[in-house]
RNA sequence: GCGAGGGUAGCCGAGCCAGGCCAAAGGCGGCGGGCUUAAGACCCGCUCCCAUAGGGGUCCCUGGGUUCAAAUCCCAGCCCUCGCACCA
């Protein structure tokens, strides 16, 4: 009988779809909730994919077998762009689009047009393509219950979130102000990162503008540093761009803006758009080179002082507002600048500068900081050898030199009231101070960001609403359900809390995607992570409230689910002053709400705890009581293809139907969960996942011969294995792996209690091995004993893996005892068959034939006889003094020597001594009482029969005080002298 | 920088929270043997150094410390990985 994966999992998985086996109702059994965030259909599932959804399966099926109510469900979130962007390029038959869905996910040209609307492209991967996530997860034999799947894009999913987000606006937690976004230029709308050809992981980042003088006009110079503006010791502008000059005016309600209506400003052209997208008023009225400006002066806001305007072609007229101040005392950048500007006389007199104004230019310092000199940047400049503005090196040292200054600089007397201050303290304090008339602001990204219309993307400030996580009282509910929480593993409590320390303002809509309309706003759709934050509840009714018509899911629909008739008749609901009526249907939904509810554990993946896992939090900690909080979240590590990240886009990817069609989706599953703990990364190689499925065959191989194996065991032929313990007669050695098996029930069930799937499987799988193994080769197993034993193993064993590789296990189960091992129940540690006192003995046994080894080996003798001398009577008391006196060599001499016949053998007590005092402190008090009242005699004596056959030797077990042979005399308790010949 | 995690034998990777049974699980690779006409698969043994009697030496990033005892606890340092958002 081969083990034949295929032929095994085609009938369990038709089995447990046509009795609905996971489907999950209420009952009277506790109700154990297990959610996993719903895939996200813009592409195929993937291995990695699988991971995630098999750990929270094989909770599941854990917490089944502990006799729970089990509820783990599905559905699918298609919110958003990226659905929609797939579509778009999919339309457009974009090369890298067409072989994505061909190479990675097997889709076929004919299938092309079912995938050109962008629910059509959700349902492919939903359910209909081969890489499909229902096809995936039925593979897999995810313990789903698949009457309740659902898509966020749902009529009454989007009532659903249509109610949360009234109630969070009547909390007050929901505001309107601007926010920044990417925006392209080309097309007129904001974008998302997945829209981005160049840029993906540009920044926004605030920079100050220092409102520089020249005559009327504002020149803004923008910079990331303001405290410098003290060392502004000249401007730079390119004199190949063009420059504008405009007037601005603040537009709209950005507070941070300061420019008064109507003032002129002296901007690059290319700044021009940048400002009008970030709320402003911009018009031009005139354009000039940047020629025009060069060799003028401007005047600093905050010193007074007028500085010169020199050319510089580094300049880059599309950052900012294409104007640069220097300040070369803290800038390398400025610094080997300055240099090349002091060199090129001829270059600064053919733009009208005067080399010798740029020869008194000298570093104006305005902060000090240990391990530099006056000029840190020189100093800089200097150690790294650096003089050319094109020298690779310069930007690394720039950011050295700016993190130090950041963290460790202070500022000199100059600054007043601001002097003696580290920069990283004062630097917002400072900026503050001086905003107005001396300080402006404005956006830009960190880096050039291209839109995949090759249109040039922008920060643009737009109206947006936000959840307003920044609120006190939301955060302090949001730690209070951190506090509720169990958190696997343990070190991520300090995450979550961190992340709910610093979440701000959340915009929650978007333009354009797919989801739920803005409730009083239809112009917004609410954005995928605001979408999915308590869709967990959503579960719990979601087969059932298709029957209640769409449009009466309304505000009283939901707060009569989610808050009960009570508080809808007392007008308790915030936001809701009104005493209304309860609606009936919802209170029937209420009853499987409350059954289900709390979450006991979400799984999701580790990159998600600073935003998505923290959302969830925040949401349940505001809209459901406190006993509806989230009990426990467990969080999972990113997965490697061959030591490298996958990657759809490269074709970098494993699909489970592959994997399952060539190892099983048993060997899928278990190479998964044993690779690592969930928590950890985890790297799936071809060639190990080989290996397990060998292992897992072999696994086969032993149990199909245990099956086979029926020699008559009376009352215990197959079909009625049971709980009543043995009915033959067993050895030493079946009581020893039966001790055995009972520890590894416990390692087993402990671990999966800590989610700790490794550790487990290791337990249940491997590690049991080991002792089998042992077992295989000292004990008789022509026995009815051991062929009892081997059965009640193998049935224990598959109980304990029935979580893991629910296939073969169940296979297996059902031709061993008629039913599968998942109507079985877990497996409990038998304490009648737990013995310590077992284990001790043969672990003597063990020890012996080690030593025997040993020798064996150093020697290189193949000996015909063996001898085995146990120690004497005497040595024994010194071990019991040993035991009672403790582990003092002093002390025990001390009480040894008042007897007369051990002071009379001299120094070999003081060596046994010292010995015993070793192997004592090495045992714990359980098991020195258990080795007291070993009889080594007869252990050895019973072991016998296996020492010869292990040696092809004759074996002798004699007393050491009957014996004359010397070597007797290195006998000491628990450790036999040994004689080979 | 802030936050989290990590550095273990040729490689991968357990152990560390709860110090001792740790020369340190398991796998891969390597070596030897068995089975076989042969190869593969499978099975057995070995795989830090020394050793012809169960022994000794050195070892878990580096350097200190605590302890009878440290891979494990504490301190300092070096190095590495991940996240830092408005995106699923």
């Amino acid at each position: 009988m081969d083990y034949d994966p295929q032929d095994i999992e085609t009938r369990w998985r038709e089995r447990w779809a046509e009795s609905g086996r996971y489907e999950a109702d209420p009952a009277d059994a506790e109700a154990t909730f297990i959610t996993v965030p719903y895939p996200y259909p813009s592409g195929g599932m993937h291995i990695g994919h699988a991971r995630t959804y098999t750990v929270p399966d094989v909770y599941a099926r854990y917490r089944r077998l502990q006799g729970d109510n089990v509820l783990f469900p599905i559905a699918w979130h298609v919110t958003g762009t990226p659905i929609i962007g797939a579509v778009e390029r999919l339309k457009k038959r974009e090369q890298g689009q067409i072989e994505t869905l061909q190479d990675a996910f097997g889709v076929t040209e004919s299938e092309f047009s079912d995938l050109e609307t962008p629910m059509g492209y959700a349902r492919y991967f939903i359910e209909k393509g081969d890489a499909s996530y229902k096809n995936g997860m039925r593979s897999l034999g995810l313990s789903i219950d698949w009457r309740r799947e659902f898509t966020t894009n749902d009529d009454r999913y989007s009532k659903f979130i249509t109610w949360q987000y009234e109630s969070l606006r009547d909390r007050g937690l929901l505001q309107k102000g601007l926010h920044p976004v990417k925006y392209c230029t080309n097309e007129n709308n904001p974008v998302t990162t997945h829209d981005l050809l160049e840029g993906e992981d540009a920044e926004f980042q605030e920079y100050t503008l220092i409102r520089f003088r020249h005559g009327e006009r504002v020149v803004p110079m923008a910079t990331l540093r303001p405290e410098t503006v003290r060392g502004v010791t000249n401007a730079y502008i390119n004199p190949n761009e063009t420059y504008v000059y405009a007037t601005v005016s603040q537009a709209g309600g950005d507070e941070d803006a300061t420019a008064t209506a109507g003032e002129g400003w002296l901007v690059s052209e290319d700044a021009v758009r940048k400002f009008q997208l970030q709320e402003r008023e911009v018009e031009i009225q005139e354009r000039f080179p940047g020629t025009e400006v060069v060799g003028e002066t401007v005047t600093n806001p905050v010193t007074g002082e007028e500085v010169p305007v020199l050319p510089a072609s580094f300049v880059d007229a599309d950052n900012a507002t294409g104007v640069v101040m220097s300040v070369p005392a803290h800038s390398p950048d400025d610094y080997v600048a300055l240099q090349e500007a002091k060199a090129d006389d001829e270059r600064m007199r053919e733009y009208g500068v005067d080399p010798a104004d740029v020869e008194t230019i000298k570093p104006v310092p305005i902060l000090e900081i240990e391990g530099y000199g006056e000029i840190p940047a020189r100093d800089a400049v200097e150690t790294a050898g650096i003089d050319s503005t094109d020298d690779p090196e310069l930007e690394d040292v720039t950011a050295e030199l700016y993190q130090d200054e950041f963290h460790s600089g202070r500022l000199l007397d100059s600054y007043g009231e601001f002097a003696g201050e580290v920069i990283s303290e004062v630097r917002d304090r400072f900026r503050e101070h001086h905003t107005g008339e001396a300080f402006d602001r404005m956006h830009e990204f960190s880096e050039e960001v291209i839109c995949r219309c090759g249109g040039e993307v922008e920060v643009a400030k737009q109206d947006t609403w936000f959840l307003d996580y920044g609120d006190e009282a939301w955060k302090a509910k949001a730690r209070d359900a951190v506090g509720n929480l169990t958190c696997v593993p343990d070190n991520t409590r300090e995450q979550y809390n961190h992340t709910i320390d610093w979440l701000d303002e959340w915009p929650c809509i978007r333009n354009y995607g797919l989801g739920t309309r803005l409730p009083w706003d239809d112009d917004f759709v609410i954005e995928p992570l605001s979408d999915s934050t308590i869709y967990m509840s959503y579960y719990t009714i979601a087969h059932l409230i298709d029957d209640v018509p769409v449009e009466e899911l309304d505000r009283t629909f939901f707060d009569t689910l989610f808050h009960g008739a009570e508080a809808i008749e007392n007008a308790e609901v915030v936001g809701v002053e009104e005493p209304r009526e309860p609606d009936d249907r919802a209170l029937e939904l209420r009853e499987e709400w409350e059954y289900w509810y709390p979450v006991d554990v979400r799984c999701s993946g580790n990159d998600l705890i600073q935003n998505h896992l923290t959302f969830f939090l925040f949401h349940h900690a505001e809209l459901f009581d406190r006993s509806q909080w989230p009990e426990g979240i467990t969080v999972m590590g990113m997965g490697l293809l061959e030591g490298e990240s996958m990657s759809s886009s490269k074709g970098h990817v494993v699909l489970p139907g592959e994997a399952i069609e060539e190892f099983g989706a048993d060997t899928v599953r278990f190479f998964l969960l044993n690779s690592a703990e969930p928590w950890q990364d985890y790297d799936w190689r071809g060639e190990r996942v080989q290996n397990t499925r060998d292992q897992l065959e072999r696994f086969w191989k032993r149990a199909v011969e245990v099956l086979e194996d029926d020699a008559p065991v009376e009352g215990n032929t197959a079909g009625e294995m049971s709980d009543e313990g043995p009915t033959v007669e067993l050895t030493h050695i079946d009581r020893w792996l039966l001790s055995k098996l009972q520890t590894t029930v416990q390692e087993t069930t402990a671990a999966l209690e800590e989610f700790e799937t490794r550790s487990a499987s290791q337990a249940a799988f491997y590690k049991f091995e080991e002792q089998l193994k042992w077992y295989r080769r000292r004990a008789d197993l022509d026995r009815p004993g051991a062929a009892w034993t081997l059965r009640e193993v193998l049935r224990t064993r598959l109980r304990l893996l029935a979580p893991f590789i629910p296939f073969i296990t169940n296979e297996l189960h059902e031709r061993l005892t008629g039913g599968p091992a998942e109507d079985a129940g877990w497996p409990e540690s038998d304490p009648e068959l737990a013995s310590d006192r077992i284990e001790v003995r043969e672990q003597l046994v063990e020890a012996v034939t080690e030593d025997i080894h040993d020798i064996v080996d150093v020697t290189g003798t193949d000996p015909e006889q063996i001898r085995l001398y146990v120690a004497p009577e005497w040595k024994r008391e010194v071990f019991e003094t040993v035991r009672e006196v403790g582990t003092d060599v002093g002390a025990v001499m001390g009480t040894v020597m008042e007897e007369a016949h051990l002071r009379e053998k001299g120094d070999v007590v003081n060596e046994l001594v010292q010995d015993l005092v070793g192997f004592v402190r090495e045992r714990d008090e359980a098991e020195l009482a258990e080795l007291a009242a070993v009889d080594e005699q007869s252990i050895y004596e019973d072991a016998r029969a296996f020492l010869e056959r292990e040696f092809d030797a004759t074996v002798e077990v004699i007393r050491a005080a009957d014996s004359d042979d010397e070597t007797a005399d290195d006998a000491i308790p628990f450790r036999p002298a040994i004689h080979l010949a």
